[in-house]
DNA sequence: AGCATGTATCTCGCTGAGCGAGAGAATACG
DNA sequence: CGTATTCTCTCGCTCAGCGAGATACATGCT
């Protein structure tokens, strides 16, 4: 495994790297009563409400790939456990927003929070020059990865 | 987003990354009749298989976080699949080793193959010294999650 | 306007992944 | 030996997510 090539040794990195944030989250998750969707679907809607974007259940479901009824069942759970809030939009009643409850960004902190202080601390002891370079790459593979899903 | 300071776009892209290589996963799943936890259960088989690794169905179960019964249902899913094939250990008759057969590696090349020749070609726009950095880089990131794991 | 078509969400019934509890079989250890 | 331990499997259950279809609102066409 030492010999091996870079590429092939950053590929099972990236893969490795993946599976470790995986098994982050599942734990994450199960300690809070969560199931890994509901966590996925609660950082999809922490980010919406930073970017200042409506989320409607459609949306949620396809970004999750649920179907409809799924979705619905993922809404009715998240909102019991009153992580979210249903409310029409006046502007075309047939949609409904999904509106993130304090509660939900408190969890949100206490998932992200202790990890990304341990990740940034670890950035430390890269040069500015270093990071940039980890930038680029990570936006190239992720390029990579996205175009493959789009087929 | 484009003025954020370099280390949070670091981290918001290693959970992008995440998310698009479990989606990539999901979506190849169930384009060939699996389960998320099936190709994960693969992808841990067939390191193993390389790697010489004997895995039973305890270890499995551990690697996935399933409980003895959950695991029991996956192996027989494979099995029932042609994808691995159980056979008593020798040595300890309590023990069942699991064979990954022809079909297992056919599917797993299947689903890295083009992806994993996409990012590597990606690689070729970085020098070697970049790519060093990008290795170092995602080294480190990956044990602070593991660390973080452990708690 | 009026009717067909499209879109967003929800309801119903069902399948099956995974859990808890515990049984059964083989091994280790005093 | 007999008792504890380890490994796997069985049974019964819960509930996430699917397919099909109902419902309600919106929009386009003539």
């Amino acid at each position: 495994m030492e010999s091996e090539r870079t590429p092939m040794r950053l590929v099972h990195l990236l893969r490795g790297l993946t599976v470790e944030l995986d098994l982050f989250g599942a734990e994450f998750a199960a300690r809070n009563g969560l199931h890994p969707t509901d966590l996925r679907a609660l950082i999809h809607l922490l980010d919406a409400a930073r970017a200042g974007t409506v989320v409607t259940p459609g949306r949620l479901g396809e970004a999750l790939g649920l179907n409809s009824a799924g979705t619905t069942g993922l809404v009715d759970r998240l909102e019991r456990l009153g992580l979210i809030r249903r409310e029409r939009d006046p502007g075309d009643r047939r949609k409904v927003r999904l509106l993130v409850e304090e509660r939900a960004i408190e969890l949100g902190e206490g998932f992200f929070g202790g990890l990304i202080a341990d990740l940034v601390a670890a950035m430390g002891a890269f040069g500015e020059a270093e990071l940039a370079v980890a930038q680029r790459f990570l936006e190239s593979m992720t390029e990579v990865v996205a175009t493959a899903r789009a087929e």
